[in-house]
DNA sequence: TTAAGTGCAAAATCTTTGCAAATGT
DNA sequence: ACATTTGCAAAGATTTTGCACTTAA
């Protein structure tokens, strides 16, 4: 495997996602980091950190990807196959503890999962609820 | 709800998808239509299917919209939420006979479900079991 | 006739690639 | 030194929008 560095630009992504109880998000990403790094240079760490296994990657209903730490999503331990939540109305997507389960068909071999519920959390769903008339 | 018409381009559109095992990308569409149909028309075809709850949408890890017939993806009826499997290696889609099971915490509110399970099916899996070496 | 559907061009999004300059080890 | 990382520009890929023309009902 590639020799990785230390950089800062690395460094700074990282601790967003370890601080972030959601999944984020390339352009949350950009929008939050301090000081601003090249948005290429932000999908490029978040590749790598998805080859080197630190993070994890899912495309949301919305065909964007979204990146969080690796088992610890939402600041705790995940199983390998958890499901997602992603809000349409605030827009985060979320990890549930909740796992997956599943059987293959024989013969099938699994690579990776991707499972998404849309809707809205709860404080999205609150607020709607309130407005209603 | 908007007044719908019967036209051609629907009619092709819904039949391909009808006699599909798989999901079809719009990609997959446009490359099998006959005749030549405008991509953009497609596009908004699928879009009015899945409004009008005809058809249902299913984003790949790979950011494609993959589109079924309702209900009935694969030939046969199917539960609401249900998952899909994509393969890397022939890149389709197909809709899996089993029902996704999951509780929402308190308070959120589900509108749809994109559960993907991504790998190699049994068929592509066999081939490059083969061609090991 | 008239609202819905179509085709073409152009735009919008999100993501990746190429390459020279900068930087960590 | 030298391989990795960065920034900038440009390209790619997929999907949507605007608008005039066509067509089903």
């Amino acid at each position: 495997m590639i020799k990785r560095r230390n950089t800062t630009a690395k460094d700074s992504v990282l601790r967003l996602l370890s601080n972030s109880t959601k999944a984020l998000s390339h352009e949350a990403i950009a929008r939050q980091i301090e000081p601003v790094i090249d948005r290429t240079t932000i999908y490029r760490i978040l590749n790598r950190f998805c080859e080197d296994g630190i993070a994890h990657k899912v495309v949301g209903g919305d065909g964007k990807q979204y990146f969080s730490v690796r088992g610890n999503c939402g600041g705790h331990v995940l199983p390998e196959h958890h499901f997602h939540f992603r809000c349409t109305n605030c827009q985060t997507l979320e990890c549930m503890d909740e796992e997956v389960e599943f059987s293959l068909p024989e013969g099938y071999r699994l690579e990776a999962s991707n499972c998404l519920l849309t809707g809205t959390c709860r404080k999205c769903s609150l607020a709607s609820h309130r407005s209603e008339y």
